[in-house]
DNA sequence: TCCGTGCGACGTACGGCGTACGTAGGAGGG
DNA sequence: CCCTCCTACGTACGCCGTACGTCGCACGGA
């Protein structure tokens, strides 16, 4: 009668953990409940993983792997750029509730130079080597963190912030803001991401000339 | 003999709680033991603030309000972009700890609207109006954010990483990377920043013409 | 002077957490 | 047939936030 119910394994712990991650965000990740979930013991989890940080670690690195390696067929160093921030950014809409996790977090060693090395690849294209495109880099992994914990901070469909943030503030005191009122309470996160890229590459070509 | 216990106060709590936050994190923030380092029962603490969230809350405000405008003299649009970037790093240098804390809450409408409200002059100052003012200083604050983020969270005096990150990676799979380790495995703050800040200044010069 | 009354401090208790530790049962090899 | 080892699990400890009830004291009015 009883079903025989599928053993534990590591695979499968860091797979419930994932998907609660992505459904109720890190802080919701308990033994408890995951072992609750996996209809096991809650003790019976350390047979399989040392502990909870490294479960956690586990399940930030499954999810890193979720990155796909951008595609485009360009010879230009721009169109490079443009297409690595935007395979950056998709992992972030992608994993909205986990992005400010993996941000905080270290990248294995493998993964984060795979990384690395394609966006050297591309300043290298650009005509850019040395200590001056690990500055750009940083540059631009700095840009990009900042906007997309920005825009996954306040997507709406997570808990983000709807506002119009002019609650009981006297305005009068603050007249170009009142002069863009409109704009400050609304975002159009495609438009916004584009807009700082362009900027950044802007920035970029002119640092060439 | 019992020396006359000071009186518990939302006031004292809060510096306690500030305090402790400086020192060991916000993870480290918990009424029993801010209760303990003020030397008064648990519970009293709840007469004076109604949850730990909004004693958090008024930790960050308190923080926050460490925030001092920025001076400069001066009428050329980059140097007051420059000051205020330069403020905002110097907030983030004097709370690390607190840092990401304060980047992932909502300001105060007040305190919010006063930044807002430098900044939007800033951009004024350099010529830019209504949306693309509001653009522009939405991708400052991201790369500020983001560079921040970064910055707070190697900085070794905290545990931040040491790395050099070449563990048991195969360097030759990653020959670009390989030829700037050096550079990859150190960090100059202030260097780092500065260049970024200079690079998006160029970005918007190069928007303006 | 005495008596409410109200407020601040505090103890207890509940449900949650991570995990150290001991145990039990079953599978596999000698 | 027995011994060993691995996995699952229960119990327990020390944390956590906080709901709730109580107690003592200061203060105002009679």
């Amino acid at each position: 009668m009883s079903p025989p119910r599928e053993p534990l394994t590591r695979e499968r712990i860091v797979d419930a953990a994932v998907r609660l991650i992505e459904r109720e965000g890190v802080e919701a990740v308990s033994m408890r409940r995951l072992a609750a979930e996996l209809g096991a013991g809650t003790m019976s989890l350390y047979n399989h993983v040392p502990n909870k940080a490294v479960l956690v670690d586990l399940a930030a690195e499954r999810i890193m792997a979720d990155a796909r390696p951008y595609q485009v067929d360009s010879d230009d160093w721009r169109d490079h750029i443009r297409a690595h921030a935007r395979a950056v950014r998709e992992l972030a809409r992608r994993h909205p509730r986990a992005f400010v996790m993996l941000a905080t977090r270290r990248l294995s060693s493998e993964a984060g130079f795979r990384t690395i090395e394609a966006a050297l690849g591309n300043f290298d294209r650009a005509g850019f080597r040395g200590g001056v495109a690990v500055g750009m880099m940083r540059a631009m992994v700095s840009y990009l963190l900042g906007t997309l914990m920005r825009e996954v901070a306040t997507s709406p469909e997570l808990g983000g912030i709807a506002l119009s943030p002019y609650e009981d503030v006297d305005m009068s005191a603050f007249p170009l803001s009142a002069g863009v009122m409109d704009e400050l309470g609304t975002y159009d996160h495609d438009q916004e991401f584009e807009f700082g890229l362009e900027l950044l590459i802007a920035a970029l070509e002119r640092y060439r000339s």
